[in-house]
DNA sequence: GCGACGATCATCT
DNA sequence: GATGATCGTCGCG
């Protein structure tokens, strides 16, 4: 049933920007504690391992948290920002490489009603997966899903054909960054424009 | 619709 | 002991 299944080698490519990029569009599912929720990726970020003053494994760094930065890529790196949210990240490359891209923002397709009780806060389904750490919450993510292939049954992506126009996918500046490198201003976060999903615009 | 602000804690130094 | 790849609330007008 799930043979739209996006392949291992989909993740393995060695170029993260690309990778993130070609997200967009593409259909997020988890399926956790006999829930399934589904959404298309609309926002993503690319972290560029050890040169990317931006990431967590920038200059080689390698902890417990992002060890599995490291690993081949076609699995979840999942950590805690501000000791409340949980981010998803997808993580890219061959192993020994530490390239990710964060998924930014989603737009609900199946399991809206999961979604809005696992948010609980608005009813207002535009919200529901705006922003990373929203969207992990409604996904029903967290840290203890760290390192999940994304070729299993809890969680994967598939294309499901749709066609989002080059022109419409959006190059800009990652959101969040507090450094100061010439890595701040780079393009790296991609998404479509104009979709009412997208956490923020600029 | 937007800016300011406080929440809150795992992680790293 | 300081710091976030953020979010929701409040106040504005």
């Amino acid at each position: 049933m799930n043979e739209q299944k996006l392949p291992l080698s989909f993740y393995l490519r060695d170029d993260v920007v690309q990778i993130s990029r070609d997200l967009i569009g593409k259909q997020i599912f988890t399926y956790l504690d006999g829930l399934l929720t589904s959404a298309i990726i609309v926002e993503t970020e690319a972290y560029r391992g050890p040169e990317d003053k931006g990431s967590h494994a920038f200059n080689g760094r390698r902890t417990a948290r992002n060890d599995i930065m490291y690993y081949a890529g076609g699995v979840t790196y999942m950590y805690i920002c501000y000791g409340i949210h949980d981010m998803l990240n997808i993580v890219t490359g061959p192993e020994g490489t530490s390239h990710a891209v964060l998924i930014r923002a989603l737009q609900p397709v199946d399991g809206l009603d999961i979604m809005r009780e696992r948010r609980a806060v608005y009813s207002d389904d535009k919200r529901l997966c705006k922003g990373p750490g929203a969207l992990a919450r409604a996904m029903g993510l967290n840290k203890t899903h760290n390192g999940l292939s994304l070729l299993g049954d809890q969680i994967w992506l598939e294309d499901r054909g749709l066609e989002v126009p080059e022109e419409d996918i959006v190059a800009s500046a990652r959101i969040g960054l507090n450094i100061d490198s010439p890595y701040k201003e780079i393009p790296w976060r991609f998404y479509i424009r104009g979709n009412r999903y997208v956490s923020k615009w600029g």
